[in-house]
DNA sequence: TGACACATACCAACTGGTCGGTATTGTTTA
DNA sequence: TAAACAATACCGACCAGTTGGTATGTGTCA
């Protein structure tokens, strides 16, 4: 009753020094490559334990059900995503914003290649799923694709402000429409069974966001 | 033994004297709306026996079994899109190609109102759950997929012939990128609970297109 | 009369989730 | 410093309900 909340930072303080590959990250990482291989609802918790190598008492212990597992492994997909296309890569140092922005879309489709488990979006893959069923869940996805949209537009808005835009296009907008043309991407390289169309379709992305910034007459 | 293939052609002749709305075009039908709504997994074979008003009796009389039904309901589908979307519409009646092709892509804005079950595409929210785990769902998505870019290629194609393009972009290409366009705006009109972002983003398709087009030097 | 369209009853496997328990890892106190 | 305590991490048997699918009808109509 004296102090606000003391218990929350000690837990917070206790998850930091917590041993990395534990039961529960091992659930998350176990349940993205699973959900991405044959959807949520077709991934059982019985299958996710299992391939993470622990049993479902653990499960039950880290996750209160299947839908908190499920917004867990939406935020660690965002933390994943921040690392592997906004962190890791070379070309998110250039000096340029326009350079990056065009780095970053051909980045996306070189990522284009192999499996389509391995580039499809876990997020965008779950919330098709979920959007009517589990409100969370949703919330969840939309969090992770707003926050790709938001660091995206980032880059966008220099690029505006550095080179000039036609058509009003505002800088958020764009950023959103690179992720529908990905993810549609993603729906047509799993119907063909090939990333070969979808590839076609990030290029034709790629040229409009070229000729958009072409014609830089500011506003 | 002597004839090659008797029974199927006596099979489409009953097929097609069938009373329409039977249990099996019902069945279909109430498949389509559940899927849309809640995907392919989670809809149970039960659930959509209620929504069509038959028994599980009449469903495995009519379907082998639960992917056999959207196998079936892939091709309907394919039917469907073809009279909403390339028949009924009066822009198709245009004389000029590229105006049938604009119209096009602003009659699919058009549509994305309302909740997102109502607007998203069947065989694009099912192929998304079923490409690991059944191929001939997967490959039945993908004709109908493959059947709507066939048709609209054949405006494009026609657009591209009678006023240029350029960058050597080919109508068939294209045609994909506008079903790519549509389908990860459904994600994101999923995502966000509104359809709002998701024509933003078709706005960009059709400046695209429309800038294709402008600067038609043909090659 | 027999093929077809549908109905009813049923099943084994699996589903998400619970529960009582143990092992491990700090924290407090004598 | 070590014993006592407490909180967390994890285990695996178990449960009620649901799953896709089957077996066996019954009514109807060419």
């Amino acid at each position: 009753m004296v102090t606000s909340r003391p218990d929350q930072s000690r837990l917070k303080k206790r998850r930091a020094t917590l041993p990395r590959n534990s039961a529960r990250d091992k659930l998350i990482e176990a349940a993205i490559a699973t959900v991405r291989y044959k959807g949520f609802s077709a991934t059982s918790v019985d299958e996710i334990c299992i391939a993470a190598g622990v049993t479902k008492g653990a499960f039950f212990h880290h996750f209160a059900s299947k839908e908190a597992l499920g917004v867990a492994a939406a935020g660690a997909w965002t933390d994943i995503a921040e690392q592997r296309i906004f962190t890791l890569p070379d070309w998110v140092r250039l000096a340029d914003p326009l350079d990056r922005l065009i780095g970053h879309i051909e980045f996306r489709l070189s990522m284009l290649d192999g499996p389509a488990e391995d580039f499809t979006c876990f997020v965008g893959t779950m919330v098709q799923e979920a959007y009517n069923s589990s409100d969370p869940i949703r919330a969840a996805c939309d969090a992770s694709i707003t926050a790709y949209a938001d660091r995206l537009s980032k880059d966008i808005q220099a690029a505006i402000d550095q080179h000039g835009i036609g058509f009003g296009v505002s800088a958020l907008g764009l950023a959103y429409h690179i992720q529908a043309v990905l993810q549609g991407a993603f729906i047509l390289a799993k119907a063909k069974g090939s990333p070969e169309i979808a590839r076609e379709s990030v290029a034709h992305l790629n040229r409009y966001v070229g000729m958009l910034f072409e014609r830089g007459d500011s506003t």
